[in-house]
RNA sequence: GCGAGAGUGGCGGAAUUGGUAGACGCGCUGGAUUUAGGUUCCAGUGGGGUAACCCGUGAGAGUUCGAGUCUCUCCUUUCGCACCA
């Protein structure tokens, strides 16, 4: 053994070991207990980033734990391939994002390697090759047939400058980010898929997620936002049949609220409602309104953070109920895209409508009364309570489910309105008129409409050696790639050249890691075998879109009869990111840390210790160059306890049955550690405090002095176990520690280590004696001391006797074995 | 605007079920060894006070024998908001 610790002399061998031994590598074994564990896939955007080097060391740490908990460990990665920053690379250096792509993965791969993450790669994923999405374009036609998937009308950022469609993240400002022109909403066909199908069922299996973090269901829950309410109709004072044509000639509007409905005085419709647009053929004032409503970005954040504006459109809708007229409005905060695209204002008590309403004085009335004594004054404030209904003519007097019941039943006598699930949820719209993505496998016929490509054609391949200007998407002017024939007629006919949302590529990889090679069928009996996925772990910012769709794919892979799981990750884990300076670590912050600079000074273990030691996984992580150098010098301090350990003239033997003092001091310790660190690691996650942990014990062992043969042994036992668990965490060094110590087998194979309960036992406790809950004294006691004992021993403190002298003891609380409180 | 988190020494964090606030590490101070030092070792390190002790977990209230932890109000901040991945 070398007494100077240098990483990079052992790190290039060990993963040589594990390379030449194929550690990672598994298949699908039976009698074994299979484990499938999962990093989020990484979009390969030139090298690694600190976030990335923390979620995978967290899910490393994770899978080399399982496996020394007798599992059989699946860990793959893989590539999410396809997206705008190609594109990016590809206008300004004039390379095709193919050739980008593949460039960075080779890079990055190399750099995993380096950090030693154990990944089986022969089922490495790679989303942009034709292998992989051919299977995703299949899939997508299965669900054309089955009416899963729909073509219709949808709001997109438009540059009318570059005409081209931007993402929301290149809308800055309200202005496109390249032409800086002012950016509008326009409305163009796109596909979607139907996962408002779905609705009930993502909704409902959030409870058998026990192993997701609350927040995020909790997330997901607001998001499908399901809620029970009325869909009611009000008939609209004029001819505009043909602009209603979509609901029968009537202003349909959901409402979860239909026991205020005699509060409605008004009504709104967003800018894209088409009686709005009628309304502003005629009038260039509300026609240059709607104009400027339309000039922001699609962005939901941006159309509600902007002040509520809106203008009659000189149309009157007719109250269900009463029959009064109700003005139309249109107003900017209104979505098209949520539920009818109007609703119906009842200003006294919603507080928006209260706000527009006071803004542009319309009418608030008063229709719920407070159940209490709170006063109501609606024309202070908007009352939003469920309460008594008052003003409501034939239904005053009712709380809120009598009066919902009562007017539900009038109404839908009257066809005037039906019971209504709505969701927040909306269909997912999967088109993109991007060029480096997955095409959309469909073909438009003049004479037989949009048609799925037939499974014989695919995959339709990509064409890769292209180029990129920023104006729209390349396919749109390769003739060869637009022009085909009709599967259907023969006729000649144009493909799509709209690209899937790359979300679509991430809502079923993990299933694909199981079938990699499987060329005949999107997914083989191998995914029975490893689905659902034991521990996924990624960052927060997906808790919502990239999960949700992931959950909707597995139950259409599950409908299709492709996969038996309802649910795809059982567990899941949050990472934090990964800040500098309290910000986010980013090229445009300027504060970017390269790991591949700290492994080259440090080695993979210092960069991972430092990872998982600095903050629970959960929390975002503050970056410091001082904080590793702190991890490497640890890492140095247990090599050299382990040099001078092997280097002493004492021969380290079995454990002696009969122990100083010291000696089960120090055993203790040893297994007290082991069972903070196991269920740290195994249950907990918070590798911080494990690593904590085994620094408190080499501590304890730095200071344990050794004259004996049976002190030699008792520090073997403490160093081993040391090794053994941090063996997931900082597995180079623990490989070399774990031979030097004696053991000819490799630290990777060894189990996790178990408590002994008997090294447990105490002796004596540490009371802790509080008068009026203030700490006054610390006795040490006899394990298992009674109560009076505690009282008496309490009671005899002088320190103690200072605080209760003169006053009478009220109340005397005792909690085993750790506290007493005497209430005076 | 809506939804979900977070706020504890100079810094990262610990306190797991309402029970000793500050584990562990960084930084800093003093000392020893070496003096080539980004070496190692020892001691100290929340604030105030000679001390006994008092104060202290974003702010304010509340529940409790006891609150960092539970409840309410507020402030600050991070993430997501459907075309960033």
């Amino acid at each position: 053994m070398k007494d100077q610790y240098h990483p990079a002399q052992i790190e290039p061998g060990v993963q040589q070991y594990w390379n030449e031994h194929r550690c990672f590598e598994v298949d699908e074994i039976q009698g074994v207990d299979p484990y499938y564990c999962l990093t989020m896939f990484p979009y390969p955007s030139g090298k690694l980033h600190m976030g990335h080097v923390r979620v995978f060391t967290i899910s490393d740490v994770i899978a080399r734990y399982h496996r020394m908990q007798g599992k059989h460990v699946l860990q793959p990665m893989g590539w999410d391939a396809f997206g705008m920053p190609a594109e990016n690379a590809a206008i300004k250096n004039g390379v095709p994002p193919a050739k980008w792509t593949y460039a960075n993965i080779e890079y990055m791969r190399g750099q995993m390697d380096l950090l030693g993450l154990g990944y089986d790669w022969r089922r490495e994923v790679t989303t942009c090759r034709p292998e992989y999405y051919r299977w995703e374009q299949w899939f997508f036609t299965k669900l054309f047939e089955r009416g899963l998937v729909y073509r219709k009308q949808s709001v997109v950022n438009w540059d009318p400058v570059d005409n081209t469609v931007l993402a929301n993240e290149q809308v800055i400002d309200g202005r496109g980010w390249r032409s800086g022109a002012l950016v509008e909403r326009r409305e163009i066909p796109q596909w979607f898929m139907k996962i408002t199908d779905y609705a009930d069922e993502l909704l409902a299996d959030l409870d058998k997620l026990e192993g997701w973090p609350e927040p995020v269901k909790i997330m997901q829950r607001n998001w499908i936002g399901r809620s029970e309410g009325l869909e009611i109709d009000f008939a609209v004072d004029g001819d505009y049949a043909a602009e209603l044509a979509d609901t029968d000639g009537v202003l349909r509007v959901f409402t979860t609220r239909p026991d205020t409905l005699y509060g409605v005085t008004y009504m709104a419709v967003a800018a894209e409602h088409p009686l709005a647009e009628r309304a502003a053929a005629a009038n260039p004032e509300l026609k240059q309104f709607i104009t400027e409503c339309k000039q922001t970005s699609a962005a939901e954040a941006d159309i509600e953070t902007r002040e509520k504006l809106g203008m009659p459109l000189g149309i009157d809708a007719i109250h269900p109920l009463t029959g009064e007229p109700v003005p139309i409005w249109v107003a900017n905060f209104v979505l098209m895209s949520y539920g009818t695209g109007a609703l119906m204002a009842v200003p006294g008590h919603d507080e928006r409508d209260w706000e527009f309403a006071n803004k542009y004085r319309l009418e608030i009335r008063q229709v719920i009364d407070s159940r209490d004594d709170t006063v109501v004054d609606v024309s202070k404030a908007a009352y939003v309570e469920k309460g008594t209904t008052v003003n409501s003519g034939e239904y005053d007097g009712q709380d809120f489910s009598s009066a919902f019941e009562a007017i539900a039943k009038s109404l839908e006598m009257s066809e005037q309105a039906v019971r209504k699930v709505n969701y927040r949820l909306r269909d997912w719209g999967v088109s993109r008129q991007r060029y480096w993505g997955t095409p959309i496998p469909i073909i438009y016929c003049d004479k037989c409409g949009a048609v799925p490509v037939p499974e014989a054609d695919l995959p339709v391949v990509l064409p890769e050696d292209v180029v990129v200007s920023g104006t729209g998407s390349p396919l749109k002017d390769m003739s060869e790639f637009v022009n085909c024939t009709c599967p259907v007629c023969g006729d000649p006919a144009r493909r799509e050249t709209d690209t899937f949302d790359t979300f679509f590529e991430s809502s079923w990889y993990f299933a694909r890691y199981a079938s990699h090679d499987c060329d005949d069928a999107m997914l083989d009996e191998r995914a029975h075998y490893w689905l659902p996925v034991n521990q996924y772990i990624g960052g927060i910012e997906h808790a919502i879109l990239h999960l949700l769709y992931a959950r909707f794919f597995q139950k259409l892979m599950r409908d299709l009869g492709l996969s038996t799981a309802d649910e795809p990750f059982t567990n899941l884990l949050t990472q934090g990111m990964v800040l500098k300076d309290g910000r986010k670590m980013s090229k445009s912050e300027g504060n970017t840390v390269d790991p591949q600079a700290l492994i080259d000074e440090y080695g993979a273990d210092t960069v991972r210790l430092f990872m998982m030691f600095t903050a629970p996984p959960e929390q975002a992580l503050e970056w410091s160059d001082d904080g590793v150098a702190g991890a490497f010098r640890f890492l140095r301090k247990l090599w050299r306890a382990i040099h001078g350990h092997v280097s002493s003239a004492l021969a380290a033997g079995d454990l002696p049955t009969d122990l100083s003092g010291e000696q089960k001091a120090m055993r203790r310790k040893t297994h007290e550690i082991i069972a903070k660190v196991s269920d740290d690691v195994g249950r907990r996650y918070t590798f911080n405090t494990a690593i904590a942990g085994v620094m408190e014990l080499l501590n304890a062992v730095n200071a344990f002095e050794v004259i004996t043969e049976a002190d030699q042994s008792v520090r073997q036992e403490a160093l081993e176990m040391a090794v053994l668990l941090l063996s997931p965490i900082v597995p180079h060094v623990t490989h070399e520690l774990w031979h030097a110590l004696g053991h000819t087998t490799a630290v990777i194979d060894e189990r996790w280590p178990t408590v002994d309960q008997q090294a447990l036992v105490k002796d004596e406790v540490q009371f802790v004696v509080q008068v009026n809950g203030k700490l006054r004294a610390r006795l040490t006691m006899a394990a298992g001391v009674n109560r009076d004992a505690v009282e008496a021993m309490a009671l005899a403190d002088p320190n103690v006797q200072q605080f209760i002298e003169g006053k009478a003891i009220r109340k005397v609380i005792v909690v085993p074995n750790k506290l007493i409180n005497l209430v005076v």
